[in-house]
DNA sequence: AAGACGGGGGA
DNA sequence: TCCCCAGTCTT
């Protein structure tokens, strides 16, 4: 056989006796495949999987994701973070009933026009549906091939990109490519993984250039530095009469669509004292008589990918309804849960009905 | 061409 | 700690 499609063989062949049981693999249908491939998105197997089952046992089909509220399906987005996926699943699940008369479009250029849809999953869906000649190039595939051919160019550069893209083509069985493209990522995920791989018993060993001259290790290269910055929220857990308050967070910044208390950010850490000084404070609890605060979680440190949230929540009663409150939703306590909340919120909600059952 | 966008898990 | 995960969109 050709030199050029051993290594596509060599793959499917490992890929027939190690790939793993997963439910969005018993399934044709195009929906499926996306909904899976978008929760897959910078997300490993094991966190999106029970995200997949309740997502698609809500929304199992184009027209009732299209016709849910976007709220219903952020919440159902919860803890799963890069919310814009499910937004953008959203749009898109509208934009196929529009566009394309409810039925999953089968061209790349239609698939690869919907919102969130870019080079990667499009690429996935047309190949594992219709097996279509299209390679994926995922985080997997950069490895494998970057180690395979010993290539250092850094793959979050364009010029990287397009070099990944078109070795990509060229090693892929068009033939086969949905089971290719699925085996050089299972490859990936399971066998030639980023840290200490066990390249004793790859197959692919001999044909292996990074294992050759031994650089394994170092492949593949990448330039990227993010750098993050801090920020200081304080939340308001408001109180007064079985009711809070909330606030549907708005465009450019962490956590679009979803709900928060009463949010004030300072430039600089900042105690309560300070807080309560500060003109944001005071707007907000200008004809709220007396406050009874408690600070129910000391400063709870947030990790994002650019930005590290200092953040403290205050638990106030008030006796009246400040003015300043009327432009935030008011809510019955027992009905937070119906929001979708940041992980952070969830978990101080969580907190505080287990301090309240103890 | 760079940054922004979440959250979790492994070494 | 640092890195990476079945990436995409915005600036």
């Amino acid at each position: 056989m050709e030199n050029e499609l051993e290594v596509s063989h060599i793959l499917q062949t490992w890929y027939k006796t190690n790939k793993r049981m997963l439910p969005w693999r018993e399934s044709s249908d195009p929906y499926i495949i996306w909904i899976s491939e978008i929760i897959l998105q910078q997300t490993r197997v094991v966190q999106g999987m029970d995200y997949f089952l309740r997502f698609t046992g809500r929304f199992p089909d184009v027209a009732s994701l299209a016709s849910a509220e976007e709220d219903e399906v952020l919440k159902y987005w919860q803890g799963l973070g890069y919310y814009s996926r499910a937004r953008n699943l959203h749009a898109a699940a509208k934009e196929i009933m529009e566009k394309f008369g409810g039925v999953f479009p089968e061209k790349h250029k239609d698939i690869l026009s919907l919102k969130g849809i870019g080079d990667y999953t499009a690429a996935a869906i047309v190949s594992f549906v219709w097996n279509k000649p299209y390679p994926v190039v995922d985080g997997n595939v950069f490895r494998v091939l970057a180690r395979l051919f010993a290539m250092d160019v850094p793959i979050d550069t364009t010029q990287g990109k397009k070099q990944f893209t078109e070795l990509a083509g060229i090693v892929m069985d068009p033939k086969q490519a949905g089971q290719h493209n699925q085996a050089i990522m299972e490859f990936g995920a399971l066998q030639c993984v980023p840290q200490n791989p066990d390249c004793e018993v790859c197959p692919l060993k001999e044909r292996c250039m990074a294992y050759a001259s031994g650089t394994v290790q170092d492949l593949p290269v990448k330039q990227n530095k993010t750098k993050t910055r801090a920020r200081y929220f304080h939340y308001l857990y408001i109180i007064y009469r079985g009711q809070t308050w909330l606030s549907r967070r708005g465009k450019k910044d962490i956590w679009e669509g979803l709900y928060e208390f009463p949010l004030i950010e300072t430039e600089k850490p900042m105690d309560f004292a300070g807080l309560q000084e500060t003109e944001a404070f005071r707007k907000l609890f200008t004809g709220a008589g007396r406050l009874n605060i408690s600070s129910d979680m000391a400063e709870v440190k947030h990790v994002l990918s650019h930005q590290v949230l200092y953040t403290t929540f205050y638990r106030v009663e008030i006796e009246k309804i400040p003015e300043a409150l009327n432009s935030y939703l008011a809510v019955p306590y027992e009905d937070i849960e119906r929001y979708a909340v940041p992980r952070l919120i969830h978990i101080y909600l969580e907190k505080l009905n287990g301090n309240l059952s103890e």
